[in-house]
DNA sequence: AGATTTTTCTATATCGATTTAGTTTAGTGA
DNA sequence: TCACTAAACTAAATCGATATAGAAAAATCT
């Protein structure tokens, strides 16, 4: 028995007659609920209720208002939604506008749009510029309430982005982890992991003494680079110095002529580990102008985002990062962080494996 | 005189008094309207009209209120705003997801965030994918009012996307041109020029058979460029030769093949033109794996958003395309888009310079 | 002086959706 | 049969900003 024939004492439902006219009054004018209230002939609370299947409306109620609704094309409308709920339907992509990083991002965007295609949400982009405060266009997006959830990256082990989020209970997603990893969603690529590999491969070569490129300090991923790193080296019985002065962020002249000083100051380098496309190929640029041979009494691991490095060196050593999974991950949390901000938050790792 | 002295005939303005209370109601309540006409005593519907520089309200209450406005760091809601209005201070960047995401689109995608700082305009990102109907997100934008303006990119002659548009006065502004150039908001690369001076220094080099690897040619940009290379071939007196089966856009793998196939079957081509950075380095795989010798035996010259074919081989004939002009022209353009419909659309032509 | 004009402000309605507090109707129990 | 309850609605208020119409006060004109 359908439960919408038990009907035990109640007013009488509509009855669900024929569409008296589907004809909206002026062509150039958006349906709203008013629209479909005169369409029915139902009170505008009703048809809203009723299209948020709110238990108080009846079933027969229900089935002609999503008729009527999707006969003339019904799309809320956001603005109205906003106002009255507070709720945006925007999910807001942080990001800096530092070229380096910008690869990467593309292809970030490019998933998390894709994740979001179906959904309610949108995403916007909100850049801000390594010259200022990262801290200001999260307070931006707190503040105005211009997004439901931030999404933002170049995370940091005490990030002050995080600390000031969690506080105010404002949902995020970070790719990237945190001191405060446990408590907040996240997707990061397991750089302790690439690290440990990237010596491990260039120690299986017989490489003796690698010059590790890692990014800036502040960075939590460097601290797991360094980390998985310095692991492997111990194991395999291999040196590694740390790059000072420098890292892979650094600007393409800037790499090259630190590692190029490096190299020269310490011949028996014969391996080099870098975490970016760009770093790599600076340093491919500084070993060959110290005489080195790529592949031959010298080695390169890096990370890539792209297929890229392969065609420019065929002999350079890499590991894929898959920044589309990434994407799709972060609005995956992001979106359940804010629907559910009981649930635990989602927390994802990419370990690359190691096809060396 | 102060034009504010001249009361001929006028209600008595407010008396700029001191601001009562400063301190708002409750501590998380986001200033508006109503909370600055309660601290001044004046008006919803004053306040507003204040701000917004009226000519009806008197210059000591603008005064007031957007003191007042200052303190309390009032900010207007946008889905206030954009409800009423119908204004949603949005433009959004329509872009495939597929294309040359890598290099191009990042760039544009900064540029343009950074010319809309300030402004009260954010960026959105509205991508569509390969598969489906590029219109798909124009009609989705303009019928859900999501958005005050447009701006895309791999414009076709007879581009669907900016007919709609036109034909409904909806603003935007268009990177490349169409067959209604002089009617709408564009910037541009002008490729005739790149064609024309490739062709040139390659000719200049001894180059006299030249293997074309052009975009799409539904693309209104491959049209530029094969007229460009055309004109100057017959200046130059060398030949021309346009790939069939293959594309600047056709991915790595499939230039690689194509070019190889070109090369093989007519040992007498010397020269490559290259109108991506991705075809680029898939030309060099393909002449190198002919046998060839990149600026010894045949030479390539090709188009790039970052200075990265350099790098890559240093014998490579590079042209820059300047992106991040293009974005920020692009969001100038579709802002007087937006607020002077009925000025005539700004138009911009990057014109490479020959340093050759 | 009285009517008119000007300036400057207020009252009200509105955009679209949703929440809260009723109201109507039909069935139930005594 | 009559109060009582449950079901299914409707009415009114609200979110924040703004357009429109109208009102109050001061200066000007006749």
């Amino acid at each position: 028995m359908d439960k919408s024939d038990v009907v035990t004492g109640a007013r009488k439902p509509v009855t669900l007659r024929q569409v008296p006219d589907i004809t909206p009054e002026l062509p150039g004018t958006k349906p709203t609920l008013k629209t479909i209230s005169r369409l029915s002939g139902l009170a505008v609370p009703t048809v809203s209720r009723a299209l948020s299947d709110a238990p108080d409306i009846g079933a027969e109620t229900k089935k002609l208002v999503r008729r009527i609704a999707n006969e003339i094309g019904y799309v809320p409308n956001r603005a109205g939604v906003r106002l009255r709920t507070g709720r945006t339907n925007v999910i807001s992509l942080v990001l800096s506008t530092e070229h380096d990083m910008m690869n990467h991002t593309a292809r970030l965007i490019s998933s998390l749009a894709g994740a979001l295609r179906g959904t309610p949400y949108h995403l916007i982009m909100t850049p801000y510029f390594p010259s200022e405060d990262p801290m200001k266009p999260i307070r931006y997006i707190v503040e105005t309430g211009s997004a439901d959830a931030l999404i933002f990256n170049q995370t940091q082990p005490d990030d002050s982005r995080v600390a000031y989020l969690m506080e105010r209970g404002f949902p995020f997603a970070t790719h990237g982890r945190t001191n405060w990893a446990d408590r907040h969603a996240w997707f990061d690529y397991d750089n302790t992991a690439f690290g440990r590999i990237a010596v491990r491969d260039l120690a299986a070569r017989g490489r003796r003494h690698l010059l590790l490129v890692a990014p800036p300090t502040a960075q939590t991923y460097a601290g797991h680079i360094v980390g998985g790193a310095r692991d492997a080296a111990l194991a395999a019985g291999v040196r590694i110095t740390e790059t000072t002065g420098y890292s892979s962020d650094s600007g393409s002249d800037a790499v090259r002529d630190g590692a190029t000083a490096s190299l020269t100051a310490d011949p028996s380098i014969d391996g080099i580990i870098c975490s970016s496309t760009s770093a790599a190929m600076a340093c491919v640029g500084a070993l060959e102008s110290c005489g080195r041979k790529l592949g031959v009494d010298i080695d390169l691991f890096a990370k890539e985002a792209i297929p890229f490095l392969n065609l420019f060196r065929p002999q350079i050593m890499t590991l894929k990062e898959d920044v589309a999974q990434a994407g799709e991950f972060l609005a995956r949390a992001a979106m359940q962080a804010i629907r559910e901000p009981d649930l635990p938050p989602l927390q994802g790792l990419d370990v690359p494996r190691d096809l060396g």
